[in-house]
DNA sequence: GCAACATATTTACAGCTTGAATGATTCGAG
DNA sequence: CTCGAATCATTCAAGCTGTAAATATGTTGC
């Protein structure tokens, strides 16, 4: 070792900053262009998810946000007749949630919005396959806190 | 090419879907131990990065975030008297953010809880190093949107 | 010196997010 | 079948965050 004993933690919380600023690169970039569409960044990033049917945890889940947030974001959608809450087949505790075909129009737009400059293209194909597979592993090693 | 023709799109999504997930553990990380010490998480990330004298505006770039917004941390750190707020020596606008003694121990003591455990301690040293190149060239490749 | 513009911080406000509490439903053990 | 624990969604209160505007100071060019 060439380095000092807590030199790591110090790297370590570089690494951290370095992931929140990136994220927030992200959401203003998705804020930047929902905008343009009328949608502010959380009701985008939940429209960009739903990818099709799903139950509000399920979309909790991927905006990696509570219940309770989806609730709110969802109800603002739903206002504005992009997406649709109907029973569950299954489990009657449960929403399905379907995009409206207005809703579909508009995640196809913002889908082609979000693609142009992305603030990932700094980086070449090949290295964001590198990141994903170490975002991957740091994620999936620290599983629940 | 093996892939069809957006399906770089499809990955980028889920590359920004992965950074967004990390940074919200690394929040909840720093949540949980925050919290053993009295702290809100971004109390505590203000306190983290107050690795010495600074101003508002160099805090608020270091935390990734508004200037108003380190306002409202500022005064609650200030109300815990772990921060002060003193003229600036050369700047008449600026204020010089300085630890309090309390703070400065209170600042040790964060330090060391969010060694342990890191919710990159999935990753080695070298596999961190390797993130951290790929986060950086991201980041400056996209600026300021 | 002064006008015009840029910067540092704060304030007011609106929107977002969390966490705890609640009601409805499901599931498994007895 | 029934009890109790767990899960899905919602509500509410409290706190966090960003935008826009306001105030004060600094800087530049004339």
């Amino acid at each position: 070792m060439t380095t000092p004993p807590d030199s790591q933690a110090i790297a370590e919380r570089q690494l951290c900053g370095l992931v929140n600023g990136l994220a927030q690169r992200i959401a203003e970039h998705v804020r930047e262009r929902a905008a343009t569409l009328g949608l502010t960044a959380p009701q985008a990033t939940a429209l960009r998810e739903m990818s099709g049917p799903m139950t509000m945890r399920e979309l909790a889940d991927r905006m990696s946000c509570e219940p309770s947030n989806t609730t709110f974001v969802v109800d603002k959608l739903e206002k504005q007749n992009l997406v649709e809450r109907h029973p569950h087949p299954t489990d009657r505790r449960a929403k399905r949630l379907a995009l409206t075909a207005e809703g579909a129009a508009l995640r196809r737009r913002l889908l082609d919005l979000l693609a142009v400059d992305s603030p990932l293209s700094g980086l070449t194909p090949q290295e964001q396959r590198v990141l994903h597979g170490l975002l991957e592993q740091a994620v999936r090693a620290a599983p629940a806190g």
